[in-house]
DNA sequence: AGATCATTTCGACGACTGTCAATATGTACG
DNA sequence: CGTACATATTGACAGTCGTCGAAATGATCT
């Protein structure tokens, strides 16, 4: 490991800011948070998915839509106890974050998960478990 | 708020939200976000846990943080291009929200990734790898 | 075309978030 | 104890977010 050295003395960085990227690290396996270095596009686009799935109302929405395989929005405003044009929006977030699928049938809106998306996701968080 | 979901006509609602119980469901792995049924208070707690990440400043602290295998904050208002008070603001929000793990040393505060924290949120999300 | 119903978009509002300068707290050393 | 420096807290401010009612759009059936 790079230099704890209790010992406190002048400047601890020397040791700390390069270094351990390539060397010791036990083999990260994914690629994103845990890897070498993230950008700073890296880093506003990884926040930006987190963001759409940071919200209790979209948890519930995915986790809803999950169990029941695809679900159609009609019942969702029940079912999260919040207005049908505040479900629209976080329906359209977790779309627009690929989360979620829409297909249209009828007059009807369905939606499915993309467990790929969610995939993604996790590895993009490093997933210790590749 | 009337009450959808009743049915004079034809809704669609009575095929969609029961089911995957019924047949296929290749198995979930894990709990959470794909599991049953997530109470309210799982959704707020998953959904505080991923707004600790899901800014692009706390991602590249993780980022530098998980690198480095330990950091001073005094190198991180430089490499983040961020003031001193925010970088501390920032850091505390890792810190509470479990993530990091902060050592005092002499005047200096050293940051650690708790790794395992990471995997629990990666098997929240509903880890598909398990 | 007109009627009806599902969904999206718009407008507004309160709450929360990221940011910094200024100040306070804490820690070590003389 | 007093000084010096690292970090945390406070206060303020602009920007974003979640929410809803109202209105617009889209879809289907007569």
């Amino acid at each position: 490991m790079a230099t704890p050295a209790t010992a406190t003395d002048s400047s601890p960085s020397a040791s700390s800011l390069p270094s351990t990227a390539t060397g010791t690290a036990e083999a990260l396996c994914c690629p994103p948070l845990l890897g070498p270095s993230l950008s700073d596009d890296a880093a506003d686009q990884l926040a930006t998915t987190l963001k759409a799935l940071a919200d209790p109302v979209r948890l519930k929405l995915v986790n809803v839509v999950a169990a029941a395989g695809e679900t159609c929005a009609c019942d969702l405003p029940e079912i999260l106890d919040r207005s049908q044009p505040t479900v629209s929006h976080h329906l359209s977030i977790l779309v627009k974050a690929g989360v979620l699928e829409r297909e249209q049938r009828g007059k009807w809106a369905w939606f499915r998960l993309d467990r790929d998306r969610l995939t993604q996701i996790c590895a993009a968080l490093g997933n210790p478990d590749c």
